[in-house]
DNA sequence: AAGTGGTCTAGACCACCTC
DNA sequence: AGGTGGTCTAGACCACTTG
């Protein structure tokens, strides 16, 4: 019989529209530069908008395009590198790593972070609230778990909330000695505050960095780090920063 | 003035399916357990497949979800902790870790990948295949490229190709020693065969880790891992491997 | 006010898996 | 064959930004 499939396993057309949009940035594209509206887009294409902007989706989430509402889409600049865990172990807020502590609360949490701290689930902890930019955009935020018997000295007398509380209770921990932490990435999607602090919409995706700090055997305190996923590549250096290298796809579809 | 916005923001109603699903897996499912069908779904909370899909997509981003064509949405279990470089540094394929050589080809590789070498860019390199099986489910495929000069000594007579090839050419690489690694990663989607090697459709979120090893100030070889985004957490644990902790998503919407 | 991307609908058909 | 999720369409309206 004939029909031997020539012209079988037809790609999505989105898959497809991907490519070839993909390639145009390349050649055709400089950064920054904004690309037609997704409805003339689409009709050059000759697909339905809905079909357009799933491509749209998957060059975003690859780093290669940025949308904003009311604005366009733009052709993105290279993931900035962002350095974590920079060098060896170091307590959070030590030197001067790209964080910056904004707030610090009392509250209980979650449940994970309760289970890692060997606390009661409902007992509160201090709750320290870090953002850090790079290249002038905001790029993770951050919740900082701390026991208060990882904060045995800390005195009454300091404001109960805000940014000096918020340094006083880093001050307070980085008297204890750091015994070895424990890193893990995963991916997420952003909460409603956790966008808008991130400048996206709600369920924009994000790499949660999960750090355990240890001391005398114990977890003396859990960050809760979510980076931009769309803009940052997360570094583990051993070495220095290295130069950028471009586009997370692996291999030609 | 009366008008104070009582009820604003109204947020998306896939978000708040979202959120109304999440609470339901948590309280109301087992793993393993397989949901309603969409359309059923959809119906049930009043809305159109696309918006509930929309709700589905994100819960599946986040690995609470598992959907498979032909069979259904099912509940997905907590992600595995995968080791990512578990102790100092080490080749690749050095003792036993979760990789297995696949096969090896010579070819050029990806322009970004050929500056990284320091190579010119349609110069081939060796490129070795790996793959990863964790509980029975493979999560991660690799390419590994090795320069010619990495492995000078590469006798001719071994299999120009195949797995046994690769295991050759990684021997060989073992040989020069290793003066440090430098590791990134970032959000990338899957291309045609990565998803095929995965079990996924292409597109899928993947974790991209993207490692340099370093030998004499060159770079002696660069490993690019694509990890399915959905069943795994990289790990950089200083120590062991350390106890499961629930979903990414990390503050309240 | 006009233009952008974001949400939502109600359909249709297709690819895949299982029985 | 029947059921599932995956793709695609052609519309509508909304939220947001900008002149």
């Amino acid at each position: 019989m004939g029909t031997t499939q020539l012209e079988s396993v037809p790609e999505p057309k989105y898959w497809h529209l991907r490519t070839v949009l993909s390639e145009a940035l390349d050649s055709e594209f400089a950064v920054g530069e904004i690309l037609p509206n997704e409805r003339e887009l689409a009709a050059r294409f000759g697909v339905a908008r809905a079909t357009l902007r799933q491509a749209l989706e998957q060059l975003e989430l690859e780093g290669r395009l940025q949308r904003r509402r009311g604005v366009g889409t733009t052709v993105a600049p290279p993931r900035v590198g962002v350095a974590v865990g920079p060098s060896g172990h170091a307590w959070p807020g030590a030197g001067d790593d790209g964080w910056q502590a904004v707030d610090c609360t009392l509250a209980a949490p979650p449940g994970a972070v309760a289970r890692m701290l060997e606390t009661a689930p409902q007992e509160p902890v201090h709750t320290v609230r870090r953002s850090r930019v790079s290249h002038g955009q905001p790029v993770a935020a951050e919740l900082l778990y701390i026991p208060a018997s990882s904060v045995p000295d800390l005195s009454a007398i300091d404001a109960p909330t805000g940014t000096t509380r918020a340094r006083a209770v880093l001050r307070e921990l980085h008297r204890q000695t750091l015994e070895g932490q424990d890193r893990s990435v995963e991916l997420g999607s952003a909460g409603a505050d956790d966008a808008k602090e991130l400048d996206r919409l709600p369920g924009a995706p994000v790499l949660v960095v999960t750090t355990r700090f240890f001391t005398e055997g114990r977890t003396a305190a859990v960050s809760l780090a979510t980076y931009r996923a769309d803009t940052c590549r997360l570094t583990f250096g051993d070495s220095g920063s290295v130069e950028i290298h471009h586009g997370p796809e692996t291999r030609a579809s």
